[in-house]
RNA sequence: GCCGGCGUGGUGGAACGGUAGACACGGUCCCCUUAAAAGGGACUGCCCUCGGGCGUGCGGGUUCGACUCCCGCCGCCGGCACCA
């Protein structure tokens, strides 16, 4: 201890004490122990068996705790404050569950795919990988000069070769399963096949719903029927091609308003054959299942609008001239089926080329030839298209040419023109006219609806400009009509808007049924049953999920274990071939060819000899064109956590042993609920993209029998951004934060020009992003750690307020002087027992400190830890001071400080004369019989307001409290007099008269 | 429009239905010092006639008692949205 404390480089000036606890020497404690633990390896989390089991046996017994950060992507610009925050928050977590017994498993790793690297590469001709590499050194030092206790034997890079090989073989697991939606799970293509040629299964497709037998299909027609049942698929669809990224995008990477979620540029519908992962598959169960996990609410709700279920039913119209043909749509609201006086499919729907009219019945409004669309659309004539195929064709065109952008800006105005054909209501067999529209979306339900215009808002707005008619079906409560000028029971055709709330259902009935007085849950479950029984529809749910966009036209990511053979079909690659590496290119920009808005090639067909080879797949030596997209950026963050487990295992992804273990073994709380990991600890921007991915990536791992949980992260917690001041110049330009200067009172300047404070996310973009070195010069690493911790409430957004970090950089100074003479560097503590005041007050510490770390409340564990050292300090200070520090409290401070600021509890836990590091020393117990007091001070309430505290024993019974309570002078002139009408008493907390 | 979350001192934030404002910043005063810094101590929600009054976005309700629970608003943040 002594050689220790000798060999503190004192690098203060002559008038500050050699051994304060300051930025020098805190920053100089913090480098030996940051070697020695690394040199020790002190996070080391042993495994059950395998490779890194070793000291297993240390920790057999305890319960385990997987802790889990997002993966960060290794930026050039290092980390600012705002970054560490949830690192910081996790490794704190795990020091504290490590220190009350747990096997705690803490790892990072480097999503290290993506575009910056390769927008750098493209710039300057570096090779990605190069500074890639460079980038995942910055950060790893950074998160070791932070302190961050990860078991470095576990940290990944998605880039790494043995890494992605392993995310190429689930891809083709992936490729190699189908969905079995009897089963509702996935299941081995192998199995599919077996089941077909045994012929205990049909060949079911859109085009053959009644099932083909094997034998019937051609080998052509069998290997693409297998194709289109795999859960990864290639399909030409309406795709989001970004131009300015160079590459298509999964609708989860699109803004609402169309545009890139990643620089936010604009985003074209395309239609291109891509590869697809059927994540639809999962629809319900990722919606399901959000029930067995601890998610905020918040995040759950945000996937479950994604997915959005929407339960309903389908019903099929029959068409007036040729009833065999049907269409099919979809509704929520069958109970209004009689009130259907129209029909609209999406202009691109496939039977729509089908049912054009070839003229238009003269009967018809003029509207409906588009006759109102003059002005709106070009070259349609004042009294609308002459023929239905005119009308029609003239329509799609429009509509091909809108994007989603156009779409929004322009609103609700509804447009669409009939096709001049008719279909038949199926429950009162009534004709109605089947129009196009393009309120009306082909990827949503069937592509189709009826149109119900009393009882939707969207077909009342375009009944209104078709000249349909409205006839109402379930009555509005009396109040509706009455809020809208309207007498009662007023007929639909007078309503100013649709009513599409629930209601009694009324002019609905038919020979088969009646849906008349029923309210509507009962209208809907009566009319589903009919149309069930007389074969015109069933009761179905749909969902807005789209399947995900897999395919990236850029360099720097996984390569596709994918082949094309001489016919142009994708053939998989075996597993033996693994990995596909990334081959060497002289450049990493697509090629474009012809029109800026065509599709680019993706950068790996300039690698020519890797693009074309030739490969024996078991039918001897042939020539290939290997798939030239990538994957995107989220396949790699999809399992890495399972990869943590078992980091270098080549002969599996993870042992199985090893995954039970982690995933599912015994926690301290008993057996969870879903299994997984057990806090995963990252920001909300990935609710729907990384951890709906990582979801059905778990799923299909978990039916295939790799994974043992139906869910990868049974607890996510949403750590709040670091926000600071931003400032924008007179041109509306971010300035440097740090060079402003003013305040509010007197405004603020950059270089001598006014600029505007703003709030925002710390970060780059705005300028505002302080450097934790800064920081840690200053103050040092643990008071950086412990004012991140204290700001606030984890999940809390909180300003970045560099004035405020003194006060937790105090408190270490004030408990290390407690601990230690600043000037000798002697102990201050002695090994006399704390008082009867001190020893309780630490227990209540402990009790606190524990209840506020287990509920992540760090914030509050901070407080009561400074509270408990203010009272060591007044004790000092005060009379008779100087007494010292008794060794049982500075024991159990240093102990309950050590997760938060682990470097400064290691010196004084070393300098308590403890020779094992305080990272696995056990946390400080409260002993029970110290959390209550003998006499209690109980506030008293007279009618509500405190008027006087009085002492009385904690046991004493209610009868005594009153009567203890009456006899107190100050609540006697409180009542003045009054009587008590009641007295009521909460034991050890207060006393309320009520009088 | 639908859904979710949040509104507490000058500031960040505390409060199992039980003393609103813990802890910290800032501020005021005092001690130490030749002085300053650092350090230590006291006070610090607002109003006030110094007895008290008012206070957790607003208005109701439940309760002996409400920041907390319920109902209805307002504001801010986020998700979804021509989704049938």
């Amino acid at each position: 201890m002594t050689e220790r404390a000798a060999s503190l480089r004192p690098a203060h000036g002559d008038d500050v004490p050699r051994f304060r606890y300051d930025a020098a020497l805190a920053n100089d404690i913090e480098a030996r122990w940051q070697d020695r633990w690394e040199a020790e390896g002190t996070y080391h989390a042993p495994n059950p068996s395998g490779e890194l089991s070793g000291g297993f046996e240390r920790v057999a017994g305890r319960p385990k705790l997987y802790v889990l950060d997002m993966f960060p992507y290794p930026s050039g610009v290092g980390l600012h404050v705002g970054h560490p925050l949830g690192y910081i928050g996790t490794d704190v977590y795990a020091r504290y569950k490590r220190m009350t017994g747990h096997n705690v498993l803490h790892a990072m790793g480097y999503d290290a795919f993506g575009l910056p690297a390769e927008q750098y590469a493209v710039q300057t001709g570096q090779h990605p990988r190069v500074t890639t590499e460079a980038n995942i050194a910055t950060m790893r030092r950074q998160f070791r000069s932070l302190g961050l206790g990860h078991d470095d034997r576990r940290s990944v890079a998605t880039t790494d070769v043995d890494y992605y090989r392993w995310t190429q073989w689930i891809f083709l697991q992936i490729y190699h399963s189908w969905f079995d939606h009897d089963a509702q799970r996935a299941r081995p293509v192998a199995e599919l096949e077996a089941e077909l040629e045994a012929g205990t299964r049909l060949a079911v497709d859109d085009e053959h719903p009644e099932g083909r037998p094997w034998p019937a299909l051609s080998a052509a027609e069998r290997r693409r029927f297998i194709d289109d049942q795999r859960l990864v698929y290639l399909a030409e669809a309406p795709v989001n091609w970004c131009p300015a990224l160079g590459t298509v995008l999964a609708n989860e990477e699109v803004t609402a308003e169309g545009r890139s979620e990643r620089g936010n540029f604009p985003v074209y519908k395309r239609p291109l054959r891509q590869w697809q992962m059927r994540i639809t598959a999962y629809a319900e169960r990722l919606a399901d299942d959000l029930d067995l996990i601890d998610w905020p609410e918040r995040i759950r709700t945000m996937q479950r609008n994604w997915i959005g279920r929407s339960v309903g039913a389908t019903v099929r119209f029959p068409l007036a001239d040729d009833p065999s043909n049907t269409v099919e749509v979809f509704t929520t609201r069958p109970d209004t089926l009689f009130g259907a006086t129209f029909m609209v499919l999406a202009p691109e729907h496939p039977l729509v080329p089908q049912l054009v009219a070839r003229a238009w019945d003269p009967s018809a409004p003029p509207s409906w030839r588009g006759a109102g669309l003059n002005g709106i659309i070009d070259g349609v004539p004042a009294t609308g298209w002459a023929s239905p195929t005119d009308a029609v064709a003239g329509y799609r065109r429009y509509a091909s040419t809108r994007s989603d952008l156009e779409r929004q800006v322009e609103g609700k105005a509804k447009t669409g023109v009939w096709t001049g054909a008719y279909a038949v209501n199926p429950t009162n067999g009534q004709h109605i006219p089947v129009f196009i529209a393009d309120y009306v979306l082909m990827g949503y339900g069937t592509g189709a609806i009826m149109g119900v215009p009393a009882h939707d808002q969207r077909d009342f707005e375009f009944a209104r400009d078709f000249d349909l008619s409205v006839v109402g079906v379930v009555r509005p409560p009396d109040t509706w009509y009455e809020d809208r000028g309207l007498a009662p029971g007023s007929p639909a055709s007078a309503w100013p808007e649709a009513f599409t709330g629930a209601g009694e259902a009324m002019a609905s009935a038919n020979q088969g049924v009646s849906l008349d007085g029923l309210a509507t849950a009962d209208a809907i479950a009566t009319v589903n049953a009919w149309l069930a029984a007389a074969g015109a529809g069933e009761a179905t749910v749909t969902y807005r999920l789209r399947d995900w966009l897999f395919s990236r036209q850029r360099y720097w990511g996984e390569p596709f274990p994918i082949v094309y053979d001489d016919e142009g079909l994708p053939v998989a690659l075996p597993e033996s071939m693994l990995p596909v590496a990334l081959p060497e290119v002289d450049d990493y920009r697509p090629t474009v060819v012809g029109d800026d808005d065509s599709l680019p090639e993706p950068p790996l067909a300039r690698a020519r000899d890797w693009a074309q080879v030739t490969l024996d797949l078991g039918d001897g030596p042939r020539t290939y064109r290997r798939e030239l997209n990538t994957m995107p950026q989220w396949a790699g963050s999809c399992w890495y956590y399972l990869r943590y487990l078992d980091p270098h295992n080549d002969a599996a992804l993870v042992d199985a042993a090893v995954e039970r273990y982690w995933m599912q073994g015994s926690t301290s709380e008993g057996a969870p609920a879903s299994g997984g990991v057990d806090l995963y600890v990252g920001g909300v921007e990935h609710a729907v993209l990384h951890l709906l991915y990582a979801r059905f990536w778990h799923k299909v791992l978990f039916d295939l029998g790799h994974v043992s949980t139906p869910e990868p992260f049974q607890r996510l917690f949403n750590q709040g951004y670091i926000l600071a001041d931003a400032f924008v110049d007179e041109r509306g330009v971010y300035v440097d934060a740090s060079q402003v200067v003013g305040d509010v009172e007197s405004g603020f300047s950059f270089e001598g020009r006014p600029v505007q404070r703003q709030v925002g996310k710390m970060g780059k973009s705005l300028r505002n992003a302080v450097s934790p070195d800064t920081i840690r010069a200053a103050y040092g690493t643990d008071t950086l750690r412990l004012y991140e911790m204290a700001m606030g409430p984890l999940d809390a957004d909180r300003p970045w307020n560099a004035r405020d970090i003194i006060g937790v950089h105090r408190f270490l100074q004030k408990l290390w002087r407690n601990l230690v003479d600043e000037t000798t560097g002697e102990s201050r503590v002695v090994t006399t027992a704390p008082d009867d005041e001190l020893r309780p007050a630490l227990h209540r510490t402990i009790a606190g400190v524990r209840a506020d770390m287990d509920a992540l409340r760090f914030n509050t564990a901070v407080a009561k830890l400074t509270e408990l050292n203010n009272r060591l300090t007044r004790t000092q200070s005060g009379a008779g001071g100087g007494g010292g520090t008794a060794a049982e409290v500075a024991d159990a401070l240093v102990a309950m400080l050590a997760p938060l600021a682990p470097h400064v509890a290691e010196e004084l836990w070393a300098r308590l004369g403890h020779d094992t590091s305080v990272v696995w020393a056990p946390f400080p117990v409260a002993d029970p019989a110290l959390l209550v007091d003998d006499e209690v001070e109980l506030p008293v309430q007279v009618a509500g307001k405190v008027r006087a505290r009085v002492r009385v024993a904690a046991d004493a019974g209610d009868a005594a409290v009153e009567a203890a309570v009456l006899a107190d002078p100050r609540v006697q002139a409180a009542l003045a007099g009054r009587p008590v009408r009641r007295a009521v008493v909460v034991p050890g907390r207060l006393v309320n008269l009520v009088v």
